[in-house]
DNA sequence: GTGGTCTAGACCACA
DNA sequence: GTGGTCTAGACCACC
């Protein structure tokens, strides 16, 4: 998968890396079972340091998206439909913090005049955006 | 209106400051026009610092939400119908940006295991919630 | 309150930090709202990067135990009671995590030939000599 | 015995293998006497090194839990009511860095917010499982 | 070769 | 002054 990050933007390297996986797994570039490029090679690749991609992994870790082991790198956890009634995949704490923060990029779009049937077909643009790459076979 | 900021929360607290603002006027508890509360007033009542609330209030300013004048203080200079004619709201770079963000944040409900119309549904809720703020008068 | 790390055990500092301020917390040496020393203060106590305590004080954040605020020091969020019904406190998963470790730990005396009785009753004096500390607030 | 471990978790592979195993033994799925598999042949049925599983036999040794013949390979040595006539069990560090190890489990969690007396309960319902097996003749 | 841990710095953001 | 981010290294544990 091709995954840039931006060294001048303000939001945190390690940040940006979870937040490019993540949208990786949502689209299916990343699938269950994938393996994730080494932290090494990674760091490598970005030109920056390895601890701070560990980080990165180190948050998709805690949220469960990813498993890493020690000799056979790390490898995607979950995927879009994975979560099943059996394992929750969120606790209701995580999901509500997910709901806040829907809400208020929501919001963002509505105070600068957007309609909201615009946003909603924005989203759904989105999301069907994702569905169509994992129908692709994670192509983009 | 009431706002709430939390000062151990990860989120800045200038940054709470705006998202509040910003719920505020998607919810119609601001609409165009009105005055914001003054800077040391509103440091006053969090407890914080002035050189934070003014920062919060520069982020406004600079997303086009609020205006300053010498005499008048801050007033909100956007609503959630204004776009549409007074003046082009966005600048595509901008709108760009909001979208990017709400993609990440739906690419990690998707990544949890959210469906697609669950998806979809929360925000439609979130959003009929402001809708139904507004027309109660900005009530909450 | 006085904690010790050992730097010869083959468990990470920040594990070591993390398992102590846990301890205290249960102990009541750390009510919710105390103040947790800085890290930089406590890397120089110890003798040990500031990156390490920090990493320590990381997991009690993920655990929901510490909140972090920049300028103002991490200070405790929980303490033995502060648990609700309406905050649940644990993610199912996360307990269910915990009492994995309690059984591994348990059939480790299991094997090694205690009595059921003699580990109950060793548990129940762990557990009553944290409930004592909190009474004599929080004294060692 | 059926045993399990997972390739993926924190847990080093060896540390899962001597759990398992003295979890065994508390249940009584492995008596004194019981032979253990032979390296190879576990290390073939896990995929696994045969260092690794060698590594995890080690620490059982280690712990007097087996014991290692050239002829008959491993051997439990030791099982939960064995100690009280045979030998001394523990040595008294050995049992004090045990009772450091539950007082940490028990202390997460007491921070947690779990009261003193569901934490003897789980600890009581675990323990009865081990017997309960034990008195199954060690059958799951 | 993989990730995990740790050091000794530095600079920045926040308040 | 607080924590957050990041670098450039090093060594270790695991397999």
């Amino acid at each position: 998968m091709q995954i840039e990050i931006d060294p001048l933007s303000p939001v945190p390297l390690y940040q940006q890396l979870r937040d490019r996986v993540v949208e990786g797994i949502a689209g299916g570039t990343l699938r269950p079972g994938d393996q994730l490029a080494p932290v090494r090679q990674l760091a490598a690749r970005f030109g920056i340091n390895v601890a701070t991609v560990s980080k990165g992994y180190d948050l998709l870790r805690a949220e469960g998206l990813v498993r890493s082991n020690r000799s056979a790198g790390s490898v995607v956890a979950r995927g879009p439909r994975s979560a099943t009634a059996e394992e929750a995949a969120w606790s209701s704490a995580d999901r509500d913090a997910w709901a806040g923060r829907l809400a208020t990029v929501l919001a963002e779009g509505v105070a600068q005049g957007e309609q909201d049937e615009t946003i909603v077909a924005a989203a759904k643009e989105i999301l069907s955006g994702f569905a169509a790459q994992r129908r692709n076979g994670g192509e983009r």
